[in-house]
DNA sequence: ATTTTGAATATTGTATACAATATTCAAGCT
DNA sequence: AGCTTGAATATTGTATACAATATTCAAAAT
């Protein structure tokens, strides 16, 4: 039986205006005004405004005291200078997993199910399998703060809406396959540089996705 | 004439906790009510409840769901995590401002006067100069992310109500000097070495005052 | 005509009221 | 005795009310 679990509005809220922010859907520089959420999403002020705050720390909002919230553009520097941090952050989780000899199971464990099931897994247990592989990364490099930030940047610029490529989940498959080894082998420097080609990837993909959907269209029509 | 800006009580408690959760003065799985913390402030609970997320966010408090936040025990492993997350930003941050080969200026003429003013400077001046130097090194990465995370863990565990340390501040201001030279120069590595001492040292300093503060005598005698 | 001023309006910031969830503890049952 | 149950209590989550600040725009002054 599931356990189904009911998330907080605040949450519900951030989740929501966090995929739209990050889809483009509002235009940069635009005001979201507190009232107007709230009364569209039909949920008091109180949690859209703690959302605005999650968000802005975010770097996704931008606050001006008593004078609302606008909206910080999704452009390509955005995602890149996401990403080239992701990437030196999972780098160090991976160098210092490698350092530690941690205990591996889990990741193996993880690994090979995926290894396993490639040709059958549905997109949302790529998903999740991904997720959790990572995770594991994180945590194995013994510092908390470390993993902390990388949650968080978890939820940063994705693909979005674009339909899934297998052959990317293949070869990252393939790349997390090494990494383990490296890991094992106690290989510093020959998994932190796989994990940099890896990200290095994933960030190509989701330009050419984002470059694609504000290729020729505009977004939205410039004013008058 | 001088602008004084007056804070959102959020900001002002957060900070107010921020310092006393640094400080240790909550006893690690201590439970703090929102109640009782708004009351002892002669502030709303609304404002208190939005210091708690930002502070929860920072990994300070832990938040469960309808059962209020527990205080997060700030040990020598907090203290070395976050130093070692720093040291792993700056580094990359300094690595990548003598790689951009920006415009030095700012940098140059802040250091030079803090060189100037080395033996008259008062604790303020240091680390008002200190602060605005490291947000260049921020700024000249090139990478917003970079800068906010790092302006984000700038609020962290620091040295507290320890004496000033002129022998550490002469020292950091000759440091910056090398960094200064080397990123002039275009030398990344180098730049990137001496950062990575320089916080490792601070982080020795906080170590050390920490240790200095928790040794000996308990902070709370234990419960009974 | 341009600038300045200030009242009207709108929006955020804070406080309080209300609803929902979790905890506690005593009563009843096996 | 130990466990389960449920009412009472307390605390958080959300909604609404109120206060303070910012913006707008028209009228007045230069």
């Amino acid at each position: 039986m599931e356990i189904l679990e009911v998330l907080p509005i605040r949450l519900r809220v951030a989740a929501i205006l966090r995929k739209a922010l990050l889809a483009g859907e509002f235009r940069p520089g635009e005001e979201l005004s507190l009232t107007d959420i709230s009364a569209r999403m039909g949920v008091s002020r109180t949690p859209v405004r703690e959302a605005f705050q999650a968000l802005a720390a975010e770097g996704l909002l931008e606050l001006r005291m008593n004078r609302g919230a606008i909206v910080v553009g999704i452009d390509e520097k955005f995602i890149t200078d996401h990403f080239e941090l992701r990437r030196l952050l999972e780098c160090e989780a991976v160098r210092r997993a490698a350092r530690n000899k941690v205990d591996m199971r889990r990741l193996l464990q993880l690994q090979q199910w995926a290894e396993t099931h490639v040709d059958t897994m549905t997109e949302a247990e790529y998903r999740n399998y991904n997720q959790q592989l990572h995770m594991e990364f994180w945590r194995a490099s013994g510092n908390q703060k470390l993993y902390d930030l990388l949650s968080s940047l978890w939820n940063g610029p994705s693909g979005g809406n674009v339909g899934r490529d297998p052959e990317h989940e293949r070869v990252s498959i393939r790349e997390h396959r090494e990494m383990l080894d490296d890991m094992c082998a106690g290989n510093e420097e020959a998994a932190c540089d796989v994990m940099a080609v890896h990200i290095s990837r994933s960030m190509n993909n989701i330009l050419r996705s984002f470059r694609n959907a504000h290729s020729g269209q505009n977004p939205e029509p410039p004013k008058e």
